[in-house]
DNA sequence: GACCAAACTTACCAAAAAGTAAGTATAGAA
DNA sequence: TTCTATACTTACTTTTTGGTAAGTTTGGTC
């Protein structure tokens, strides 16, 4: 496996790759809810705890500019996004509950108090 | 899920402590490459491209100290040092190869050339 | 006596990711 | 006329991560 580049980006491997896609603090989080059903912006700020407006807009626009997420915009004030999850999106599902699986089972296995 | 403490570190969800554990640019990597055999510093350095000593080292040790591989020290000069991958380490190698595909179709998808 | 090897360590610097706080637009409600 | 709601945007700062380059140790070799 080469190196390669993706929008002027140099990736070592296919993992950073996708974790470039998909990785950082609020990616998964967002992709996680969406997979259940379509929220509003305010939404996923009330349901994500610890994001800011300014994290979350950021987030979305990169999952939206990625393919992963679709964008509705309504006209109205005050105004009214809708976000919902594509196909490319709905497969990264079982790869975050991989990851989540695997996680769950190191923090029991440090023995973490939840 | 609530937010939990390891190591000072306040963490929001099972899918952050596990990128934690194992995630950055190299920590996969390495662990990708001990799960074949033992390796020495320097054999993964050259293994390896583009990283330094220095990021070799530190990764190296956060490795050893969350328990994925062990180090053994030979007492000669020039130093040698042996790196291998423990139980703990193995069990992450499924999540890894996981990642690795996933990433591998995301590049497919991308239309990227390798 | 200078040099070499391996596996570091140290000091410094740059870039990326994330966080904070404040400001914006606009229609309708009070 | 002031206030409210929503979905942002902007400016700035902090934290985290990664990178560069040089130095260290020590016994043996030339």
């Amino acid at each position: 496996m080469p190196d390669f580049k993706y929008n002027g980006k140099i990736y070592y491997n296919p993992v950073e790759f996708a974790m470039d896609q998909i990785g950082g603090t609020w990616k998964m989080p967002i992709l996680w809810r969406l997979q259940k059903r379509i929220f509003r912006f305010s939404e996923l700020r009330k349901d994500i705890p610890h994001i800011s407006d300014k994290m979350l807009t950021t987030q979305l626009r990169e999952l939206e500019a990625d393919g992963f997420i679709h964008r509705k915009v309504y006209a109205v004030v005050p105004p009214k996004v809708e976000y919902s999850i594509t196909e490319k999106g709905k497969r990264a599902v079982p790869i975050i509950e991989t990851i989540r699986q695997y996680g769950l089972d190191l923090i029991a296995e440090a023995g973490i108090a939840l």
